[in-house]
DNA sequence: GAAAGTACTATCCATTAGGAAACTATCCTT
DNA sequence: AAGGATAGTTTCCTAATGGATAGTACTTTC
């Protein structure tokens, strides 16, 4: 019996495919989604309005993030030369492209919370 | 000086961010994006043909992440009685919704390649 | 001068994710 | 009886993730 021959091997489908791995590598981690969604509703953040938005992280995990995001031109840093030295953090346009991606991951995890409680 | 307020403590802010971290953990991993993306293109897939479809994926990991699809309703599980016993995969009804997500991934994914090769 | 707020960095540690390889078990072909 | 296909499971190991805690450095306020 011949070995069955790859279905999805066309070249959309590969770049397809890289496409969804490069988007999740640099999305990748537990936060980088909360800090896009909070940096997407909002204007501008300093580092502990961010701290206090996102519930639950770390210093240490938000600084790492946030480094990680502004090195993929997502995020901009600006250091404002205030009496306390403070940093505003926000959405770069480039940022602001995954929107859509965003939205359709909230929309889906609202309808899945639905369908969870409701019918099932 | 006073504390500065939370900003986006609204209602629609918190279910959003609920929404994202919902969505994430029942899609985390390396791999479940590439088993729904081969799933929602192809029909039906025998676990032998996943594992030549998704390059790289290992047969522990395969067999994790579809379990962890099938205890999420995303992805059937069907044993057929043919002459070697074969299973059959295939992306439920449920599974087809996430489509919108995996497209817009792919959608951005596509753009960011652009974006580093092109005008950068 | 002590406390508290700004923005971090550094260190330590535990858990988890995930890869490699070997193994089970059944069936068909040669 | 051997080889190869089906569909996994089990074990072992390492690397990455991420949480807790503490420390740095500067400034303003009490």
């Amino acid at each position: 019996m011949k070995k069955k021959a790859v279905i999805n091997n066309t070249p959309a489908c590969q770049v397809r495919m890289q496409a969804i791995s490069d988007t999740m590598s640099i999305l990748s981690g537990k936060w980088k989604f909360h800090i896009l969604g909070t940096l997407i509703e909002g204007d501008k953040f300093g580092f502990m309005d961010l701290m206090r938005e996102i519930d639950g992280i770390g210093n240490k995990m938000l600084s790492k993030e946030l480094q990680d995001l502004e090195l993929n031109h997502l995020v901009s840093r600006t250091v404002m030369n205030t009496k306390p030295i403070t940093v505003e953090y926000a959405i770069t346009e480039y940022g602001a492209t995954l929107s859509p991606v965003i939205n359709e991951l909230a929309k889906w995890g609202i309808e899945y919370r639905q369908s969870v409680h409701g019918a099932k």
